[in-house]
DNA sequence: ATGAAAGCGCTAACAT
DNA sequence: ATGTTAGCGCTTTCAT
């Protein structure tokens, strides 16, 4: 026996009803008794089946579009088991303290939000513990959503792997790692740190502090771009010149006051993120260590913020709106059955009044 | 006769089959028949319900987890009538321009992301075109999402209204308004510019320029406190000194300019949002009026970078992280039928360097 | 070109 | 405390 009562039955004697949903939710039965045709007719006509003559299509639409009928989303997915939407997961790393707050990563929300709509997707934003990327792989065994991007690759190598080992289709936003099992998309970190590194060279500097934590995979890689320049132009590179903190503000204004008070000579600072800088920035102009006169500073990113800074932000842009649809483009490949590889995207100096020669 | 084969009928000859979906979707008939049970006892175990014996419950959760079984949510959601999730969309003005990118909006984007997750809900994020809100209700008609919150109600009210008035539960960030049929949460406005004006006056500036839309409902309020503070100074608001721009640092920054090579005289700025402030700033470092020495700024939000700006930016701190809580609570007294009024929060001024008057 | 009907995977009566 | 079963609203095969 039925559990509900019927929607055609008027439920007789009901007096506990909640008055609450007395507007009962039209469905496909509904048009087809107004249209008077079957409900697989309805069905067939609003997904455009050639079957249907185009008078009762463009007919069935017109009622569909007047009551505000839209198909219930819940049985259609789990009829066609499968669904549009896609996953983006943003891990929150208690140990970095970098979540969902740094600009940079709500613009590759924003990149990502342009690029799905364009493609008839659906989002679920979500946040979750880094130490608990499984209930990334819950949205996709529970159906809810047909792949993930995760924007930011962490020290979660290994969990990441895990989850593509499990067949879980995943796309990360990040740099490519030896032994790495999952698709990665992220920009050119080694080039991103090379162009920083010999922009300041160029400029003269010799004794470039560097912002960041090489514990990371990307900062890893900008960090090398950084020794390798360094070498290049015959420069040691001086650990005392390293100031290793994550992506927090806090930490790095205290990293660089760290810094000035030790006395360390420095004539530059590239720092990992635009945020970076500018608490960068702030510490110097503490210190009374003007930009860019005193000391030059070149941040990473180029968040919208960094053209408006004082001086304006010379920085590694990173291609934010491209990420979006190299990301989404990635992942649908996989979960069509393929196979995509990591992909590097350019990167590019932006060069602004905080690396100006002084005059 | 069934469409698709039966997951237990081997499907004999099927030569056209894609080998990609090979690993078939645990169900919960599988559990069940692993734990040796019905399927009934597998979902009343997993839903918790008490009706079943401890241990079962034990061992029926533990074989699910280990097999990394999660419950189909599609067909809960259909059975049960409901979901999780709810809508939050980012209405894209062509007009204003503001979108997305713009830091406050993307910071209110993570406070909902995490009064959703702490109180267990989905969030399904989508940027629509802000003259087709109507696609916000379909999220609702279809069964995708149960609410919706809007974040931003620019020139909307109307359509806004017509949304509530078709029974969509329908939160919205923004002010509230005459005649207006939806819920509304905002920072208080009219205090906001009233704080910011009078902490200029106090400081002994007599030349305010605003800058923003006063067409907009949100800076309506605004410029509202701060023609009321100017005329219980007993200063007559000038027209020359309303810099008319949308939130937008492109033209805030070409607004500033034009007002400076007008040459008409003013000694403070008061921004209505952090990004425009910072244009603003940019814009008068052109000119050689540093800040605060010559012009005082004053900007709004307090997003993360004002801390940074140099000098840092004296700004009216919105509350970002109860706005979250506060929508999502509203919204769901909504949901559950009842009504909730308008909400409006205290903001808070942030006094800064870029205000601190000369030494 | 359209109708009839099975069944997607789950929940919750109704049975014991 | 557990099993059995109808049906949530849709899509699609099969029949016409």
């Amino acid at each position: 026996m039925p559990n509900d009562p019927k929607p055609d039955s008027p439920a007789a004697a009901k007096p506990t009803a909640p008055a609450a949903t007395d507007t009962k939710r039209l469905q496909m039965a509904d048009i087809a008794r107004l249209a008077g045709v079957s409900v697989g007719t309805v069905s067939r006509a609003l997904s455009g089946s050639l079957l249907i003559s185009k008078e009762t299509r463009e007919r069935i639409e017109e009622l569909a579009r007047s009551l505000d009928y839209s198909i219930n989303v819940s049985a259609q997915n789990l009829r066609l088991k499968t669904t549009r939407t896609i996953a983006v997961v943003i891990p929150y790393d208690k140990v970095s303290r970098q979540h969902i707050s740094d600009p940079f990563f709500l613009a590759m929300v924003g990149s990502l939000a342009d690029a799905l709509t364009e493609r008839g997707f659906d989002m679920l934003l979500s946040r979750v513990d880094a130490d608990n990327l499984d209930s990334a792989a819950r949205a996709v065994n529970s159906g809810v959503a047909i792949g993930v991007i995760l924007i930011g690759q962490w020290r979660h190598h290994d969990q990441l792997n895990q989850l593509a080992a499990r067949r879980v289709p995943i796309v990360v936003w990040g740099t490519q790692i030896a032994q790495q099992l999952y698709c990665s998309v992220g920009g050119d970190n080694i080039a991103g740190g090379a162009m920083a590194t010999q922009h300041l060279l160029d400029l003269g500097m010799r004794r470039i502090a560097f912002v960041g934590d090489p514990q990371l995979p990307e900062v890893s890689d900008r960090y090398r771009g950084y020794v390798e320049q360094l070498a290049a132009a015959g420069i040691t590179v001086e650990s005392e010149l390293l100031v290793k903190v994550p992506f927090s503000a806090e930490q790095a204004r205290a990293g660089i006051t760290r810094l000035c008070d030790s006395g360390v000579a420095f004539d530059a600072v590239f720092a990992c993120s635009d945020v970076l800088a500018a608490a960068a920035m702030q510490a110097l102009h503490v210190f009374g260590r003007t930009v860019p006169d005193r000391v030059a500073v070149v941040g990473y990113d180029d968040i919208e913020w960094a053209s408006h800074a004082s001086p304006p932000l010379t920085t590694v842009r990173q291609p934010i709106a491209r990420a979006g649809v190299e990301l989404l483009d990635a992942l649908l490949t996989i979960i069509e059955g393929g196979t995509a590889a990591p992909r590097t995207l350019p990167v590019e100096l932006v060069v602004r009044a905080s690396t100006r020669r002084r005059s």
